[in-house]
RNA sequence: GGCGCGUUGGUCAAUCGGUUAAGACGCUUCCCUUUCACGGAAGAAUGACGGGUUCGAUUCCCGUACGCGCUACCA
């Protein structure tokens, strides 16, 4: 039991949840899942200025939408509750305390503005960013420049404080990275960072290395903008004393902007038109909307599909995969090292084949909800799942149902006459009303035995069938898409068929 | 600036020293179909650059360039 793969997703609840961090839960879910291990919902709160109502909820919601269920979480429980960071405060102090004890850490009294400060008369042009390390730490106020009875004064006093890790001089640290090998630093390029604010939470370095042990979390994955501070975890590990049991970590590349550089934001999904969230997601404190992949049409399944090869790849020349089968075929030395740029046209491709591939059944909920939005309300299950059978390969999108299904429910409301004005003429405007008696004494109101009739009375009258197909098109459906006529004739049944021909306006 | 990571076609990418350097998306053309799709066929890469190592480098090493990330009492 003690070797069970145990991985954690540890989101922090500040907004929408963002391609990149639900790719991110699904390499953790799909690697603890191939191994038969755990897969962890943690909540990292520790920063209460950021705390976002409803983003919590959210992102249980993204999961569950995406086909991940946690094993363990703040909603299920588990053997290692709480699973909120916020509501596991006080075990991190005593960690901070040993560690300065311990010589590792130490009390830092410095103001914001005596930071500030330092930044500003240390900053050259050489180095334009100075950061409070080996180098600088004994010209601030702390515990390892002042002496003893002067700390223990501005404790006592109640002077504001946070505990810093004191990073080695120089030493060099090195870890293997399951996707990029062996990485290494030497600790006295690394500064000393805050592992207790002085509000008594722990920043993420702190928190991160005391729940992976406290949860027993075997293999760490997160995004590749954590790779600097890996050294400051690296360290916490060894001076906490739990080195043997400190997790793999594998560091994942970015996913980038479609057009230049740079890490995806949500905000060049606003500015080339597509989602970067999973879900709709409206700040609370701002109002401001994003749109979802879910909203926009996506199925869960494709969007997961697209988001395991984005990075990823078994070897084969497999794209679409059910979860069943990344699960089997997942491992983690074959994803990327290199950043990979969002594609939102093979995205689309990725939604179209899982459409394509869809069972009737499996859409129908789906497509239903579609059509009620555009007013289609009422129609019969059965009827909605040929429909579907009928129109789902030239969908891309969910939405895309309402546009490709609505004439099989609502007669056209407007013609495309453009389309066959130019052809136009007596023999076909006196075809189609002759056309009209003829169906009307169909009895085997089949879709064979419809196209039948219809191409016997052209022969008849002597014109091409194929030219006639069109102007039937038109009456029909409306405009120049859509399944054979025949079938929609069949589908919509003799009487519809016969009144929409009759309601053709004069195309001359 | 420092530190770290990365670099195969417009994009996603295969290749674990030896191939005509796969495949997919998108694009263009064609076939099928007198609708739109689907399906099928075809077209387009001097593997960032320069050095090595080797009988042989896209694959290994070094350098350069470029890109990205980090450089907060945010994660």
């Amino acid at each position: 039991m003690s070797d069970k793969v145990r991985v954690r997703f540890a989101p922090s609840p500040t907004g929408g949840l963002h391609l990149g961090g639900v790719r991110t839960v699904l390499y953790n879910y799909l690697f603890a899942k191939h191994h038969g291990g755990d897969f962890i919902l943690r909540i990292e709160d520790t920063d209460q200025s950021r705390f976002v109502e409803g983003a919590e909820d959210y992102i249980m919601e993204c999961l569950k939408w995406c086909g991940i269920e946690p094993d363990e979480s703040p909603a299920v429980g588990g053997p290692h509750a709480p699973y909120r960071q916020s509501e596991r405060k006080e075990s991190y102090r005593e960690y901070a305390e040993k560690l300065v004890a311990d010589g590792f850490a130490y009390y830092a009294f410095d103001t914001p503005q005596e930071l500030e400060e330092m930044r500003a008369n240390y900053k050259t042009a050489e180095n334009p960013s100075p950061q409070y390390d080996n180098r600088l730490r004994t010209k601030m106020r702390n515990s390892l420049s002042l002496d003893a009875a002067t700390v223990q004064q501005l404790i006592a006093d109640g002077t504001p404080y946070v505990i810093r890790i004191k990073m080695p001089e120089n030493e060099t640290i090195s870890f293997t990275d399951m996707i990029r090998g062996e990485v290494s630093f030497n600790t006295g390029n690394v500064d000393d960072k805050v592992l207790l604010k002085h509000d008594g939470m722990p920043t993420y370095h702190l928190a991160v290395v005391v729940d992976d042990h406290a949860m027993e979390i075997t293999h760490a994955f997160r995004g590749e903008e954590w790779l600097p501070s890996a050294p400051v975890h690296l360290m916490l590990w060894r001076w906490l004393g739990w080195e043997e049991r400190m997790p793999q970590w594998a560091h994942l590349p970015l996913i980038l902007k479609p057009d230049g550089n740079g890490k995806l934001s949500k905000r060049d999904g606003d500015r080339l038109g597509f989602p970067v969230f999973a879900m709709n997601w409206t700040d609370p404190r701002t109002n401001e909307f994003t749109q979802g992949f879910r909203e926009r049409g996506f199925l869960p399944e494709a969007f997961v599909n697209m988001l395991a090869m984005l990075g990823w790849n078994d070897g084969t020349e497999q794209e679409i995969y059910s979860m069943e089968e990344l699960i089997s075929a997942f491992s983690m030395d074959r994803v990327h090292k290199g950043g990979a740029k969002f594609d939102f046209e093979k995205a689309k491709w990725f939604n179209h084949e899982w459409i394509k591939r869809s069972g009737e059944e499996r859409l129908l909920p789906d497509v239903k909800a579609v059509l009620e939005r555009s007013g289609i309300t009422g129609a019969d299950d059965s009827y909605i799942k040929k429909v579907i059978g009928m129109v789902k390969e030239r969908c891309t999108l969910l939405g895309d149902f309402a546009e490709q299904g609505r004439f099989f429910f609502i007669a056209p409301a407007v013609h495309d006459i453009d389309a066959i004005r130019a052809k136009w003429n007596g023999d076909k405007e006196n075809f189609f009303a002759e056309l009209q008696g003829v169906l009307g004494d169909l009895e085997d109101w089949s879709t064979a035995s419809i196209e039948a009739a219809f191409k016997e009375l052209a022969t008849t009258l002597s014109i091409k069938p194929g030219e006639l197909q069109l102007p039937f098109r038109i009456m029909l459906v409306g405009g120049k898409f859509g399944p054979t006529v025949f079938d929609i004739a069949e589908a919509i049944g003799k009487e519809d068929t016969l009144k929409r021909i009759a309601a053709l306006p004069a195309v001359a």
